[in-house]
RNA sequence: GGGGUGGUAGGGUAGCCUGGUCCAUCCUAGAGCGUUUGGGACGCUUUGACCCCAGUUCGAAUCUGGGCCACCCCA
């Protein structure tokens, strides 16, 4: 909350500018004295709130939002398997209540699954108690060891949303899934980060799930950031928890389940791919504030511009836009830089010389410049804030077609590979994954890609040469 | 997982090797006053720090040990 105002590091520099950004525009404090918990600022608090509730609205199409406890005992966190040798070098324990020590250790959840399910173990009954539909957003812990990174990579997620559904078998639940990749589309359209959708390798999925499907995004140095996964979860929980429902012929059945996760690396995704040197660059469904009207005030007509401000702030904002007008005594380009630094979509600024001719000026974030009449100010601004989103998004769709290479041999994929992600031909042998993997020093993000950059066309895997589908490879973060 | 660098005021730095005259410094930071205001205003006044815990010592930002935290590079 200390702002300085000039040299910002180049977005070049990904790492700087990420770091400085995100102090600077007041998003997240990374010293909090604990390793990977950091605090959100108002500001960034604010963001979170905008962005969250955008998601909660789509969610509650068809879900509920219910909460679950952040401990989770022992037993149950251990009943499934392939869960736990997943989680179980990243969990915290509660060892202890007061001094005594606990009969059973307490896990903060890393996820929730074994908090939720035992629950919908006692809920469901019958078929007509499905499909259940519930989510959560929450905190959760996980003991990471690699380096932290503000939203990125952090010991306390504090703003993770996890959807768990509950259906009558395993048709329904991967309807549910196609559904839920459809709302992470849908959310990240209006939040304009362009994504890719894949379907995760088999010994990168969730554990414990039938398969992983990954919605990633494509940072400013071409590494990919995983934005929201949807899980197939089969039968695989049912099982352990007893998740069991009496179908209309009388018979037990086992049910079918899906999760489906957004956490706050939403928020890195808009921080980062829209950002610039100047700084954020926010789509104005979720901005704090849509609209930042700056008065010029100039010689002795001070009052008269002010009260115009004011007036054109109480019009926009019945018409249900963010709006704040800074009255604050600066240069108005010093206000216009701060303004830039925080992302604001659309500045306006009103001084003697429109009042003069009826007009406002009317800048957005990208720097486009347009003279509106004061008259039908908010149809105006409306449409201005409609055609930056429409901007930012477009700018990000091309960045990430820029960085989407194709690859059909090895050496090719080396030569493209550096700040990029490459589509190859991959067989599907986990053998040949690894020795790609090796041989690009890159990881196989995922197939079945959804993505309109890349054709979902038979090739010749890259290194065996044996019918092939297509395969992302690229660094990730 | 492996390696490296560092932690001094809101931010950026110097000092550390060689312990003490160290009242350190700069600012795009904060406070106050005045003049200003169509792309980062100016003057004056002023505020504020040695990451934590032990140890060595008459004396530690500086040396020793441990911890915590941050950042960079490689797998």
């Amino acid at each position: 909350m200390a702002e300085e105002t000039e040299g910002l590091p180049s977005r070049t520099d990904f790492s700087a500018w990420y770091n400085e950004v995100i102090r600077r525009a007041d998003i997240i404090d990374v010293r909090y004295p604990v390793k990977g918990l950091n605090v959100w600022y108002p500001f960034g608090f604010a963001l979170r709130q905008h962005t969250y509730n955008l998601l909660r609205s789509l969610l509650n199409r068809d879900h509920e939002e219910a909460l679950f406890p952040l401990l989770i005992p022992e037993n149950e966190f251990m009943k499934e398997a392939e869960h736990i040798k997943g989680f179980e070098d990243e969990v915290y324990w509660v060892t202890h209540g007061g001094l005594t020590p606990l009969d059973v250790k307490l896990a903060l959840r890393p996820t929730s699954e074994t908090a939720i399910y035992p629950m919908y173990s006692l809920w469901v009954r019958s078929h007509a108690d499905l499909p259940l539909k519930l989510y959560q957003i929450v905190n959760t812990f996980r003991y990471e060891t690699k380096h932290t990174r503000p939203l990125i990579r952090v010991r306390e997620i504090t703003s993770f949303m996890e959807s768990h559904t509950v259906h009558t078998d395993w048709e329904d639940a991967n309807n549910q899934v196609e559904y839920e990749i459809e709302l992470a589309k849908e959310f990240y359209r209006e939040l304009g980060v362009p994504i890719i959708i894949s379907k995760r390798p088999d010994w990168d999925k969730f554990p414990g799930a039938d398969f992983t499907i990954a919605v990633d995004a494509v940072f400013p140095d071409g590494r990919t950031l995983q934005i929201g996964t949807v899980h197939h979860l089969g039968d695989h929980f049912a099982k352990t928890f007893d998740i069991t429902y009496e179908d209309v012929n009388g018979e037990q059945k086992l049910a079918s389940q899906t999760c489906f996760g957004i956490s706050e690396r939403s928020l890195a995704a808009i921080i980062a791919v829209h950002g610039d040197d100047k700084g954020l660059v926010l789509p104005a469904t979720v901005a704090p504030t849509q609209v930042v009207i700056i008065p010029i005030i100039v010689g002795k007509r001070g009052d008269e511009i002010l009260a115009a401000a004011a007036e054109l702030e109480a019009e926009l904002k019945a018409a249900g836009l963010r709006v704040k007008t800074d009255k604050r005594d600066m240069r108005p380009g010093a206000k216009y830089y701060h303004w830039e630094l925080n992302g604001v979509p659309l500045r306006v600024e009103i001084g003697p010389r429109d009042l003069d001719n009826k007009q406002l000026v009317c800048v957005n974030r990208l720097g486009v410049k347009t003279q509106i009449p004061r008259e039908g100010a908010v149809e105006s601004v409306n449409r201005l804030l409609n055609e930056a989103h429409d901007q930012i998004l477009e700018k990000a769709e091309n960045h990430l077609e820029a960085h989407l290479k194709h690859a059909e041999t090895v050496e090719e994929a080396n030569e493209v590979l550096e700040g990029n992600v490459v589509a190859v031909h991959w067989c599907g042998d986990r053998e040949c994954a690894d020795k790609l993997e090796e041989l690009t020093n890159s990881a196989l993000l995922g197939t079945e890609i959804r993505s309109k950059y890349v054709a979902d066309d038979e090739g010749r895997c890259i290194i065996c040469g044996k019918p092939a589908k297509p395969a992302l490879i690229g660094r990730s973060y």
